[in-house]
DNA sequence: GGAATGCTTCGATGAGGATCGAACCATGCG
DNA sequence: CGCATGGTTCGATCCTCATCGAAGCATTCC
C-alpha cells in the first residue's frame, strides 16, 4: 500500500483546474508573476497565491524575486515532461474536441515545450538527427556522437557545457506520440531558431510559427 | 485562460491516494480484479468499485470480463508512461526517505497478497520454480510443467482442480518490483504454509512472519 | 433450483479544500 | 515620510467527493 514516492500528492497538485491552468501557462517557458497567473487561471489573487505556495511546497515551481516582483517558473524540465505526458493522455482520452482550430493546428506543427521545440517539426528533426548519426540511441538515453559535436559546434551551438542537466533527453510529444529532443541541446536549438528569426512565438500561446524563408533554413539545417 | 485538453481532470483521477495505489499496482501490466485492487489500495470494495468506474470513465483503464471475474488493467502504454513520469517527479521532489519501520520490513519480506504470498520470499520462490523447470514462462503467462504437477502433488497440492481461475498467474510485487506467483497454485502454497504452521499472519496486517523452523522448512521445499 | 461468490449501486455521513473579501506586509516612488 | 502597488495571510463559507454499510445484480457452483 503506502510505499514509494507519493505520486498522489504530485498528481493532486496538478489535479486542480486553477493550478493546472497555471502550470499550462508556465509550459511556455517564461516565468510569470502571481497576478498574471491569477488572470490565466481565472481566480482571484489570494486564491492564486494559495495555489502557488502549494505548488512551491510540492517542488513543482521555482521562485525568482526581482524587486517587488516575484516570478514563478517550472522547477525543472522533468516537471515539464510530466505535464506534457499528462496533456498527452488528456488529448488521447478526450476525443470530444471535434474542431481542432487553426491555432491547435499550429500547435501541432511546432510549439514551445518549456525551453525546447515540440510538435511535428521537432519529432521530424530528432528522426533526422538519428538518421545522420549525429545523435545515437543508447538504451533509453540519447548520446551525442563526435560527428554531432562538431556539427552543432559549426552551427554555433556548444555542447561541451558542464551542467547537471543532460545535453540530450527524449521528451514525449503529445500530438505525435513520439519523442522529440529536450535537454540543453534541445534548448539551444530553440534559442537558435528564435535568434535567427526563422520563427516567432505566437502571442499568448505556445505555438511557434515559421516564416517561409525560416522554414527553408530550418529544413536545410536540421531536416536535410 | 486558454482551453486545452482537460489535464486537471486526468491529473485529479491520479491525485486520489486510493486511485494512485490502484494504478501503481497495475503498473506491472497484469490486470487485477476489483477485490485485489481494493486490498492494494486499502479501501473497502464499494469504495474501490466507485474509484474504478471513475478511472474507466476517465479512459485510464480497460476492463476484461471473464465469467464473474472482471479484470482491470491500464488502458495503454501511454497511460503507463504518464504514471512513470509522475513517479519520476515524485521521487525527485520527495527526498524524504521514510525509514521503514519494523512492520514495513516484515511486509517487505513476506506478506499476503489477496490469497497468496508476496514479498521477497515469494519473488525468490517464483524464481526458483522457474529455475527448477516446475513452472514455465509462456508469453506473458505461466504454465505448470508435468514435473511441476507431480512435484506439487507430492506436497499434497492438487493442481488439476477444475476452476475458472487460472492455476498460475504472475502478480507484480510492489516492494521488489518483480513478479510473484498468484492463481490457485499461489493460493494453495500460502494455505500450506499456514496449515503447516511454518508462518503466521500478523494481526491487522498483511505481513507474514515465519518461525525459525518454519523458514527452514519453506526454504528446503521451495527455495532449494 | 438454491447457495455462494464477485462486484456494483444506493444512501447517508463527514472531511478536506477551494474560494474570496478584508486585513496585513513589503517594496518602490515622489 | 506618506502613498501606491504587488503579494501574502486570515477567516468564514461553501461544496465537492471519498468513504462505508446495506442492499441489489450477475454469474457460477452444487
Amino acid at each position: 500500500m503506502r510505499e514509494g514516492p507519493d505520486i498522489a500528492r504530485i498528481a493532486s497538485l496538478v489535479g486542480d483546474p486553477a493550478r493546472a491552468n497555471m502550470l499550462n501557462a508556465l509550459m511556455g517557458g517564461t516565468a510569470l508573476t502571481a497576478s498574471e497567473l491569477a488572470l490565466e487561471a481565472g481566480v482571484s489573487l489570494p486564491t492564486a497565491s494559495s495555489h502557488l505556495s502549494k505548488l512551491m511546497e510540492g517542488g513543482l515551481l521555482t521562485l525568482a524575486s526581482q524587486g517587488r516582483h516575484r516570478y514563478y517558473g517550472l522547477a525543472s524540465a522533468q516537471v515539464a515532461g510530466m505535464i506534457e505526458a499528462i496533456i498527452g493522455v488528456a488529448e488521447a482520452v478526450g476525443p470530444k474536441r471535434v474542431r481542432p482550430g487553426p491555432r491547435d493546428a499550429a500547435m501541432r506543427v511546432a510549439r514551445v515545450c518549456y525551453d525546447h521545440l515540440a510538435g511535428e517539426q521537432a519529432v521530424a528533426m530528432l528522426d533526422r538527427l538519428f538518421d545522420r548519426k549525429l545523435l545515437l540511441r543508447e538504451d533509453n538515453q540519447i548520446r551525442l556522437s563526435s560527428a554531432g559535436v562538431s556539427h552543432f559546434s559549426a552551427l554555433g551551438i556548444e555542447t561541451h557545457v558542464k551542467a547537471r542537466r543532460p545535453v540530450c533527453r527524449a521528451c514525449l510529444d503529445w500530438s505525435v506520440r513520439r519523442s522529440h529532443l529536450a535537454g540543453t541541446l534541445g534548448a539551444a536549438i530553440l534559442d537558435k531558431i528564435i535568434a535567427e528569426r526563422w520563427a516567432r512565438r505566437e502571442k499568448d500561446s505556445r505555438a511557434v510559427v515559421f516564416s517561409p524563408t525560416g522554414r527553408q533554413a530550418f529544413e536545410r539545417v536540421f531536416l536535410s
